[in-house]
DNA sequence: TCTGGGGTCCTATTCCAT
DNA sequence: TCTGATGGAATAGGACCC
């Protein structure tokens, strides 16, 4: 292990509760909850006003709704996070070129690769400098942990939460973990940690004692081993910056259980659709497609199957989907259904020939049900899903508050207003489109600081999906996470000239 | 209470080739 | 030719992470 504490763990604070928070100025300081809305959604981030009711990730949501009935429960919106994740990304490697992405909020930095630290004064300042630009450039607060390992950076940043930093000086180490729970390791979940439970290893330092042979009677040869270095305080990971995805999948869980076997045949077939669209959209073919079923009663089942090469063509994967499905029993109902590809290999010219002489059969995306065509000539019902963005003719900016009944509510407001009113109108109503996102952070060139930039800046709404897919507004937010350096860019996203 | 979606890695088993 | 050891690839399942 290197001597200095020189590796940098960044953790966004409740990364998704809080960008929405940051743009809807009437959710400061209330409990938010972002998560799937459906049945059988789970919470995936809560705001810290809504942790005090006992709410956290990975909670269903009915049960969030029962602890929290009064808090603001949105549907993620993928592309907006990931532009202000660029964004962080982009200041991240300013510091290095070591630098691991974990997730969207999540990062591991080499700092002493990039030359900007050496020791524990010079990475603090360091750490102290970054959470002040991703405040500046995002309006945003994130966790810092420096160590001298990836873990115990991991462990810093989680002790630092929230908006704090957090350094674990050289020769601490093992004092500081040996109290902690087993649970604080990396690699010990609910199935680990009862397993260490019944054998009476609570503490790290209790697995220390246990002793490397006893760890790896206890649960196998490589995590025994790797948890006993853990506890030890020893990682030697380096920080990896370019890590090749290994596959690519797509699932769905239905609001209920699928029984009639024509239906599930079908999904598995829109799914696979899914899959090969997110593959070829990644320059990937793969060779192994794999189907995976989770029934009625949670119990989860895959099936897979190795081609002779690799493959992008959708034709070929709606097959060995289908072959899959065809030794599956599911009598009883399924609840999720998810279609696979690994085994992945670059996309080669080969492919493309194939795919050529293969002709008709590869035309995946005109499949209605996933992607609504920009026309949608007269939608029966357009979809509000909540939290998205929307623009009104009359009334500017605003969000969607809920919808049901025919109607949608609204709420006016831009994340440097003030919080803004409610209305509500017809789901139909002609004057309300979807919205771009605004925003988080307006920079405004001292020149122009009293412009009146505020009231132009929802003009940028040019697309016409009406979906509530992600993807959609992933493209035309690509390029919010250039202006680190202060360009106007961001401004220019949302303004026009006139 | 009733459990998402997208991944990674590890283990055990089976099959096949040498 | 039969048998056994060995090892790799494929397959299935499960733990874990965010």
């Amino acid at each position: 292990m290197r001597s200095a504490p020189t590796i940098l763990h960044l953790d966004m604070d409740a990364f998704f509760a809080q960008a929405e928070q940051a743009s809807k100025p009437s959710l400061r300081g209330k409990a938010v909850i972002v998560g799937g809305l459906g049945p059988r959604g789970v919470v995936a981030t809560a705001s810290y006003e809504a942790r005090v009711f006992g709410v956290h990730s990975a909670m269903p949501m009915a049960q969030a709704r029962r602890l929290a009935p009064n808090a603001a429960y949105l549907v993620p919106r993928f592309g907006f996070y990931r532009s202000i994740s660029e964004q962080v990304m982009g200041l991240l490697r300013a510091l290095s070129p070591l630098v691991e992405p974990l997730s969207l909020d999540e990062a591991f930095v080499d700092l002493e690769a990039g030359g900007e630290a050496w020791d524990a004064d010079s990475a603090r300042l360091v750490g102290i400098r970054l959470r002040t630009d991703i405040r500046a450039v995002t309006g945003l607060t994130g966790s810092v942990g420096l160590a001298a390992s990836k873990m115990l950076a991991k462990i810093a940043s989680e002790q630092a939460k929230p908006d704090g930093l957090v350094l674990i000086e050289p020769g601490t180490e093992r004092a500081l973990l040996g109290p902690m729970s087993v649970r604080t390791l990396p690699g010990v979940g609910p199935a680990t940690g009862d397993h260490l439970r019944r054998a009476g290893i609570h503490t790290v330092n209790e697995l220390a004692e246990a002793g490397e042979d006893e760890l790896v009677r206890l649960l196998g040869k490589a995590h025994g081993q790797a948890l006993y270095s853990m506890a030890l305080a020893h990682d030697e990971r380096p920080v990896v910056a370019e890590r090749e995805a290994k596959s690519v999948s797509v699932e769905d869980t239905y609001d209920v259980d699928i029984h009639d076997r024509l239906r599930v045949g079908l999904e598995v077939q829109r799914l696979a659709d899914r899959c090969v669209r997110r593959l070829r959209e990644a320059g990937l073919s793969g060779r192994t497609i794999v189907l995976k079923v989770r029934r009625y009663d949670f119990s989860t089942l895959t099936r897979s199957e190795t081609l002779r090469g690799p493959t992008d063509d959708p034709a070929v994967v709606r097959e060995a989907a289908a072959r899959l499905l065809d030794s599956v029993d599911t009598t009883g109902g399924v609840r999720l259904l998810g279609v696979g590809v690994s085994g992945l290999a670059d996309y080669t010219q080969e492919d493309l020939f194939a795919q050529a002489a293969g002709a008709q059969t590869d035309s995946p995306e005109e499949d209605p049900a996933d992607e609504p065509a920009p026309e949608q000539s007269a939608p029966a019902e357009r979809h509000w899903p909540a939290g998205h963005e929307v623009r009104h003719t009359e009334y500017g900016h605003g969000w969607v508050q809920g919808s049901g009944l025919g109607r949608v509510t609204v709420r006016f407001e831009t994340p440097d207003s003030a919080p803004g009113r409610v209305r509500t109108f017809r789901v139909d109503d002609p004057d309300l489109e979807p919205a771009d996102p605004l925003p988080l952070v307006r920079r405004r060139p001292d020149a122009t600081a009293a412009s009146p930039g505020v009231t132009d800046s929802t003009e940028a709404t040019d697309s016409t999906e009406a979906t509530d897919s992600t993807e959609a507004t992933d493209r035309t937010r690509s390029t919010g996470g250039s202006e680190a350096t202060g360009s106007a860019s961001s401004v220019a996203g949302g303004t026009r000239p006139a």
